[in-house]
DNA sequence: AACGATTTTGACAATGGTTTTCATTGTGCA
DNA sequence: TGCACAATGAAAACCATTGTCAAAATCGTT
């Protein structure tokens, strides 16, 4: 029994965009394995703690979980219509943030950054039909 | 009965920080008023509908509300000790998000950009005590 | 003022994602 | 094998939020 956390760790690993921990969970089960939602919230939180996997919150407030493929900080393009996301890097943005915070005298700055948009595929969809 | 949205939105008028909807109603029945929790839920969405109130997550699932001073667009500098706020206009996030958008095809950007830090305030009682 | 139509309100139940509880099971070690 | 300890998971608890529905308030009209 090799820690869930592996598995679940390899569920996220092999798909592309964010999934819901209800998500992951019924995944795992659809492919067999024997495992709890328990676990799976587990699981989640230890591998975000550390910082093996990317957390950020729906606007219906549902926690959405995906590998990160880049070790480093970094932020997501998120396509409103279909999911879509792509990893950005943003040392502007990065900058931005610490400036604004000391220039308020505030320390130990952090920020989240989520940027939506409507995809290339999605805005000829919307365009077509 | 002036609509209650108008008693909710003066609580919201006359604090500085952001409010979670049961604060608002905890507070509401401590100045006597006579309201219901559906009701505050129900301004709320309707002061955030129409563009008066600011709404945010915290990162524990909360919805957070506060009365928007500035009309325009902004951004927000949150104390993550005491949850005191700025508001802060950031023309260089505005150029980054949409010019990472746009880098990828995407069109119809919006974005969320929340700031956390600790507070002058804050960060002097965290090194006293 | 009186009336009905429409909207607002609020007590309560339901929802649903997430967390806790706690007994069970697996693992490492002597 | 036996024991200590961490991991697991089923079910219950949590809790912010939303839905339900009947009572109360408001408006427009007479």
């Amino acid at each position: 029994m090799t820690s869930r956390r592996e598995a679940v760790r390899e569920i996220l690993a092999g798909g592309e965009g964010f999934r819901s921990a209800q998500d992951i969970y019924a995944q795992m089960r659809a492919n067999g394995a024997k495992i709890g939602l328990t676990t799976v919230y587990r699981a989640l939180q230890a591998l975000a703690d550390a910082g093996q996997i990317d957390v950020l919150r729906t606007d219906d407030g549902e926690s959405v979980y995906r590998a990160c493929a880049t070790g480093g900080h970094h932020h997501h393009l998120v396509c409103r219509r279909c999911g879509r996301t792509v990893e950005v890097a943003g040392p502007a943005v990065e900058r931005w943030a610490d400036a604004v915070g000391a220039e308020h005298g505030f320390t130990a700055i952090t920020h989240t950054v989520e940027v939506f948009g409507t995809c290339p595929s999605c805005a000829a969809l919307t365009a077509a039909g």
